[in-house]
DNA sequence: CTGAAAGCGCTAACAT
DNA sequence: ATGTTAGCGCTTTCAG
């Protein structure tokens, strides 16, 4: 393992010259820098982050958390994607990714913790919060972004998409195309599922017609509970001609529910789905959903997290796009 | 942030004292040992990984690396599994997970250098190797499973499915199912491939069943390669009757492309998925194919993996089971 | 059974 | 422009 005091002594310096150097500061001159960085690409140097991390300077190191209570992480198709487009927009800066998983759901105070000793730059949450915990994450002094939920702080940056309007772009298009009864599966507590199911709510309103209570459906995201949902709405006498699921997930579980009972999709009800995970448009029929522009959102994630570690940026609420896809799953009563 | 001398100086004892105290040492007296664990709780003590690290001890932290060049991360499914189901298997044992993700396929030198300095007590590694890298691994002292090739050493550990068998499970069914024209997607120079095509091919052979060149396409494991394979064989004047396919992924794909050019699934042509992803008991029709059993095995990677890390165990070959699981998308011709 | 000293690799503050 | 000193929090000798 070379350190810079390796590369000092065969560059006839110091180790301080040698980490200035290498960090490219400009109290080095030219001809000693180059002279440094060329013996340290001969030896292949690699800066250990954990001494770095150590004396308090940067580590690289971003922290990513979700936690799931109920739901299977890896069932999980929407949080992946969004793991792998923030990945992949961090590794663009060069940062790594400091995964932390744990199998209960540990109070925030332990998980804020945790992470700060590992000395990670910034972090990333994907986590339900209750009231208590929204408080003590706004005086988190390490700068974080939380996905999904409205809420900033002077470190802590909240970004979600603006769902009300997705589903109202979804319900939308079901109205234009005749449909009147439309059911809603997937409300519950989570933020996103209030959102989405106020969307519904709303649009429904606005074209005069009644939420019938037997269409709307409490449930996770979960494609199992999806299936329960479909095979439920099936044995409906008064069925509904279209089905709104708060999730690709949820939807891809109610066209297997209702298949099981015997209806087609999109012949007999229309489903939409939301999210467009990227297996949406390998279902069979395709889904009509909502796309989050989930890689441009991750590159805002990191932007502004860049912002609050690097420029000491304050945290903001920002709400990003979304977009309706209309594929097979939906059509003309 | 308190550290050991913090606590040492309220216990009235050196910082020595409740290190070794905070690990259970015997050298250290039951009263002391009480008194210091108290002390540590009411304070909410964690130990700085970082500093632990630096003096070259358990950082209880382990890599995960999956390196894909021409595969979206977050569309394979499959690895995405895996990683949940390891991440689960390291959180039962407290340890933590440090992802490493970079767009670009580092060479496995500046891999390992770069993990080595993170100082984790293990990897997991998921990467394509070439003859040359083989090598280069083998040499490792850090603990490493690599997932998915047949190859150990001293501090490495391959872990595999018995694919060969698990495709001679698949194309057996077919041919029980009275199938004769069989195709195979998915051959690629991957080790996972080549185990997999070779199943297909001898169990042809077996059957006495000449393999038609035509029949055989080459391609990633990718839904969108699917979709292509599957269109291309419909295209076929003399068209196979089933259609055994390396990974669901392909296999989602291919009864894509199938039923664009208005073939159904399994009316006119069976298709065969391997992975037995979450999601294949979902799709229209659900899929037969060869269950893993990731779980399983990620516990049998993470046990190796321990047993490496903290009794000096040595690598193995660990070669583990699959089985079929059949569902709608085969049936009798 | 306990403590003092040294050092892991790095950087910030203070010299020169 | 460069070097010296000190210290981040912890653990591993080595002495009591």
């Amino acid at each position: 393992m070379v350190t810079i005091y390796d590369i000092a002594k065969q560059a006839k310096t110091s180790a301080v010259t040698v980490s200035l150097a290498l960090r490219n500061s400009k109290r080095v001159s030219e001809a000693t820098r180059e002279k440094i960085h060329k013996i340290a690409r001969k030896h292949g140097y690699r800066p250990n982050p954990l001494a770095r991390g150590l004396v308090g300077a940067r580590t690289k190191t971003l922290a990513f958390v979700f936690n799931f209570s109920s739901v299977d992480l890896s069932q999980d198709l929407s949080y992946m994607e969004y793991f792998h487009a923030i990945a992949q927009a961090a590794a663009d800066k060069e940062y790594k990714i400091y995964f932390h998983s744990s199998n209960v759901a540990l109070p925030i105070e332990e998980l804020i913790s945790d992470i700060s000793h590992h000395r990670v730059d910034g972090m990333i949450l994907g986590t339900e919060l209750d009231e208590q915990e929204r408080k003590i994450l706004k005086e988190t002094d390490i700068p974080t972004v939380i996905v999904g939920k409205d809420i900033c702080s002077d470190k802590l940056t909240g970004v979600f998409t603006d769902d009300e309007d997705g589903i109202k772009q979804v319900v939308k298009h079901l109205l234009s195309l005749g449909h009147q009864r439309i059911a809603f599966v997937g409300k519950n507590n989570s933020e996103t599922s209030i959102a989405r199911y106020s969307g519904y709510c709303s649009t429904l309103k606005e074209a005069n017609i009644r939420i019938d209570e037997n269409l709307v459906i409490e449930s996770d995201y979960h494609m199992d509970f999806g299936r329960q949902a479909g095979v439920q709405l099936a044995k409906l006498e008064n069925r509904p001609s279209a089905i709104v699921a708060a999730s690709d997930q949820l939807a891809i579980g109610i066209i297997a529910g209702l298949r099981s009972r015997g209806f087609k999709v999109p012949e007999d009800i229309s489903v939409t789905g939301y999210d467009n995970l990227h297996i949406a448009q390998f279902t069979s029929p395709t889904l009509t959903t909502v796309d989050l522009l989930r890689s441009e959102s991750a590159k805002t994630i990191i932007d502004v997290l860049f912002d609050m570690i690097e420029k000491q940026g304050t945290g903001k609420r920002i709400m990003t796009p979304v977009k309706l896809i209309v594929r097979e799953s939906t059509r003309k009563i």
